[in-house]
DNA sequence: AAGGGAATAGACAGAACTGTCTATTTTATG
DNA sequence: CATAAAATAGACAGTTCTGTCTATTCCCTT
């Protein structure tokens, strides 16, 4: 939407503190006094950037959706040509996501639940981001020869969330073997 | 864990009005004071009945725990005597669910976003759940012939909360349909 | 009818919240 | 070096937050 946001730093640098404590206790439970605190930032630089927390909000969302999805793209491409590999190639990089130390939960279920209404700004952006990891598989499930690539996109969606929620539950890395296996079994039968 | 709490027609009215207003705009989004102004109900009725805030949210959940469990187990009774069947009614259940005009997502997946620190009472109090409902899905899978009941039932739990952040995202049923489908193709692969 | 436990209203403390404003200083650029 | 833009500290308003306390009133049971 609104890319006239001009980058500095002192804006970038604000940014990633914002995110760091969002990202680690909710947006909510983070108050703006802190984020300014923590970045050594005065008030007034921040609502010169963003006319409020919200907006600041949908900018960190929009800035993790881009650096997401580069990365996922980044991590098809390197697991090279055979487009199964390539599919499964996502929920290896799930695994090594749920266990990073600083693993907390996805920031846009996070941000749904967070923001429940259907017509907020928050919630809209951050649903935003999930329609579009789902046609990015959708293209993958298209390379692998599904028969029905946007179906079978849509249910290897439903178990990366429900296997972000349990990595979060458990703070386990099992639940993205899980979908990976099922992964390759719905593929499999997909591409028959 | 503490079930020496009395019922009292006061403390059930006010944690009706509190669940309502809690899952509609988010535990932090509201505060102490909505709930008794909603309620009709003195502060210190509430400070008698629980501790803190915490505490009230930590007892609604385990009530929204033994409410939705006793609610899957009756539709898989009111489904018949195969196990197919009863395992693919919880799916039908869900669409339901999700159809109903004050749906507003999964109260424990909000929880467990909204508190994302592992040790957080409340949040180890919402995973509780999905190992509690993912127990059961193990029963109806090991009754439906599943090689691998606990497995399937751990897919299926994948299935079913990325299917209800779908559903949040989208307020629409859809996700339940893609979940069952992959449910019963994934039942017929593990009953073989 | 009397006694006791529960609920009440409302003040209160003390902190935290978002956002605005001003006056000053720093920084970058011509 | 001069000028304009950006960032600063910090006060401020006005609200909201959780939790505590007191003094009064309601209601149920004996």
């Amino acid at each position: 939407m609104s890319e006239t946001e001009t980058s500095s730093p002192k804006r970038d640098h604000l940014m990633a503190t914002a995110w760091r404590l969002f990202y680690r206790d909710g947006f909510r439970a983070v108050g703006i006094d802190l984020i300014l605190a923590e970045a050594g930032v005065a008030k007034m630089t921040l609502y010169n950037h963003f006319s409020s927390k919200e907006e600041l909000i949908v900018a960190l969302l929009e800035k993790r959706d881009r650096e997401l999805r580069a990365a996922m793209a980044a991590t098809v491409e390197v697991a090279g040509k055979s487009p199964t590999k390539r599919l499964l190639a996502v929920f290896d990089w799930l695994e090594g996501w749920f266990g990073s130390p600083d693993f907390n939960g996805c920031v846009f279920i996070r941000a749904l639940s967070e923001y429940p209404e259907a017509t907020h700004a928050i919630h809209r952006t951050a649903w935003n981001h999930k329609v579009a990891v789902k046609e990015m598989l959708a293209q993958l499930c298209a390379a692998a020869g599904a028969s029905n690539p946007a179906g079978l996109a849509e249910t290897l969606s439903l178990l990366i969330d429900g296997a972000i929620v349990a990595a979060h539950g458990t703070r386990a890395t099992g639940s993205a073997r899980s979908a990976r296996a099922t992964a390759a079994t719905l593929l499999k039968l997909a591409a028959a």
